[in-house]
DNA sequence: TCAGTTCGCGCG
DNA sequence: AAAGCGCGCGAACTGA
């Protein structure tokens, strides 16, 4: 029933074109041989359009030769509709084609729409199925595309090209309906952002990274080397495929370490950083952690990241989940970007190419901002529109002392108190995160001292909070509509959390697609995402202006929603993501 | 044997 | 009773 129209030579692309001119709307997909859109190639472009055949257009033939024209046709709709449109956006750069202008991206608005009665799954199939009751075949994820194509192959693309238009026309209303239009906007705008930012990918010094590797395993040997009085040296067997067999105590087993600590008189619940923090003394203990440090180090970091290194780029490109998150953050991986740790000699490794900087901005306490923001707490708003520091404040408050007495001390310990108390954390959680995170300690009666005095010194969030205990939401918003429902299982802590996490979310979004817009025909390109923070790369001539930009683009994105609260982005610019 | 789960920990 | 939240990843462990 699909009817469709094969392109596989230049003539007949040029015969047709002037059907798909200055149409309104298209629903846009793609076929390629694989994921990478820097190793594999683009095969079919698929373009549908109301009261036309869908074009299948032939990549292996038509381009370059044709990319004139597609380009032209492309750039003649309105609006463009896509499935994971970071996926097609990425293939299409590699073969110079540029998408512009307004996007609708199915697989968002499915997932903006999952708590509001959209399915849990957003591939085409199930979006089909679930807004327009169609069966889509999901044959075609499987197929070859590097050869011959066949019939099934054609219809079964364009079909999936056809299916984008009826399916925004559905979506539309049921984004209109739940109040979700804003936020789509912000995630459509968003996406150019996201597919730059991964095509483009960071630059890794791979021989700053090479030393730092040597450096830590050397560090984990004598680490080891020290352990071994402690859990038994290893027995070494010289076999022929074998150098070494490690004894029968394996030092990154948790329920071996957890019998030798029962062994030792040391009882805890299990082998975490957190419950060992009252043995912290103990020298095995004290070891333990530090191998533990340096082995996630090389495990995770140091060890995987050179095989993930792009050979034709020679970058990294890591992949974002623009909806990662349930709270409408982003989440990352292959590799995760946003858990290097902030060692500057990690942080180093990462840098601009030959003539090139980093510029690196992150917003200042933004979720704090946020909180003031949903709380209207009158005492925080006023000490962010008076550029007060607010940790310094709670400290004042909570130790009931004069602003500029405070020290370096009370204001890292009241930091503990800022972050833990506005998220519900109570007062033996707050004794023990103070120890863990800043490493700040308190009694228990100190604890419950300061989390009292906090809420008589903020009204706002204590009011804030006891409405929220009060009527128990089921669904929050954050401030461009973005929708989460708790389950039976939501505490107090994830209704405090996840509208302000989500809020900061929103306004970062928000940022990248006005920053994308920016960066048009400039040196510029975004390099790095990291929930309140951007990392740019530009030609170093460029730097100061780019900093300026990234700047107040990222301070309006703020200000947008946060209207009584000024919002900062501190940046700087380096040549590496150490910073300054 | 191997896919799925749990633990522990890096980041914000 | 007491509780901050959100991720991804590697190694060990579990279960059939």
């Amino acid at each position: 029933m699909s009817s469709y129209i094969f392109i596989n030579n230049i003539e007949d692309l040029e015969k047709v074109k002037d059907n798909y001119l200055a149409g309104k709307v298209c629903g846009v997909d793609s076929e390629t041989t694989g994921l990478d859109p820097l190793m594999c190639r683009l095969r079919l472009l698929q373009i549908a359009v109301a009261g036309e055949q869908t074009l299948v257009i032939d990549c292996f033939e038509l381009l370059p030769v044709g990319k004139a024209i597609i380009q032209e046709i492309l750039d003649s709709f309105d609006i463009k509709v896509f499935q994971n449109a970071k996926f097609d956006i990425k293939f299409l750069k590699a073969n110079g084609l540029e998408i512009k202008g307004q996007l609708f991206d199915t697989m968002l608005a499915g997932q903006l729409l999952r708590t509001s009665g959209g399915p849990r799954r957003v591939a085409l199939a199930e979006l089909a199925n679930h807004y327009l009751g169609v069966a889509l075949s999901k044959e075609q994820q499987r197929s070859d595309f590097s050869g011959k194509l066949s019939e099934e192959q054609l219809e079964y693309g364009a079909k999936d090209a056809e299916i984008l238009l009826k399916l925004r026309g559905v979506m539309i209303l049921e984004l209109k309906e739940n109040k979700l239009i804003e936020v789509a906007r912000v995630e459509f705008a968003c996406c150019y952002a996201i597919a730059h930012m991964e095509y483009f990918g960071i630059h890794v010094d791979l021989n700053m990274w090479q030393k730092l590797t040597k450096q830590i395993e050397k560090s984990k040997e004598e680490c080891l080397n020290k352990l071994y009085p402690y859990i038994g040296y290893p027995t070494v067997q010289l076999g022929l495929f074998e150098e070494r067999k490690i004894s029968d105590f394996n030092p990154n087993s948790h329920k071996q370490i957890l019998s030798l600590l029962e062994a030792q008189g040391i009882h805890v619940d299990n082998t975490s950083k957190h419950a060992l923090a009252l043995h912290s003394k103990n020298p095995f203990v004290k070891l333990l952690l530090e191998y533990r440090h340096l082995e996630k180090q090389l495990n995770t970091f140091l060890h995987t990241i050179p095989n993930q290194i792009n050979p034709v780029s020679k970058r990294l490109h890591p992949n974002y989940g623009q909806n990662g998150a349930f709270s409408g953050r982003m989440s990352c991986g292959n590799p995760n970007i946003q858990q290097i740790p902030r060692e500057k000699e990690f942080r180093a490794c990462f840098n601009g190419t030959k003539g090139r900087k980093l510029v690196i901005a992150d917003y200042s306490q933004i979720e704090l901002r946020v909180i003031a923001q949903f709380a209207n707490d009158t005492r925080m708003i006023q000490a962010y529109k008076d550029g007060e520091d607010l940790h310094r404040l709670t400290a004042s408050l909570v130790l009931q002392k004069d602003i500029q007495d405070i020290t370096k001390e009370e204001r890292q310990a009241a930091k503990a108190v800022n972050f833990g108390l506005v998220f519900g954390m109570g007062a033996a959680g707050l004794k023990s995160y103070a120890a863990n995170t800043y490493g700040t300690t308190m009694t228990m009666e100190e604890a419950k001292l300061f989390k009292k005095r906090y809420f008589v010194a903020y009204k706002g969030v204590n009011n804030w909070h006891w409405h929220i205990k009060k009527t128990l939401p089921i669904s929050s918003r954050t401030l461009a509509g973005r929708k989460h429902n708790y389950g039976s299982d939501s505490g107090m802590s994830g209704r405090f959390n996840t509208p302000v996490q989500g809020t900061a979310a929103d306004i970062l979004k928000n940022a990248l697609g006005q920053l994308y817009l920016e960066i048009q025909g400039t040196s510029i390109i975004m390099v790095a995402v990291v929930h309140d923070e951007i990392v740019l790369e530009c030609d170093a001539s460029e730097a100061e202006q780019t900093a300026d930009l990234l700047k107040r683009i990222m301070e309006e994105a703020g200000n947008r929603y946060l209207k009584d609260i000024p919002v900062i982005a501190e940046v700087s610019i380096s040549d590496s993501w150490a910073g300054k």
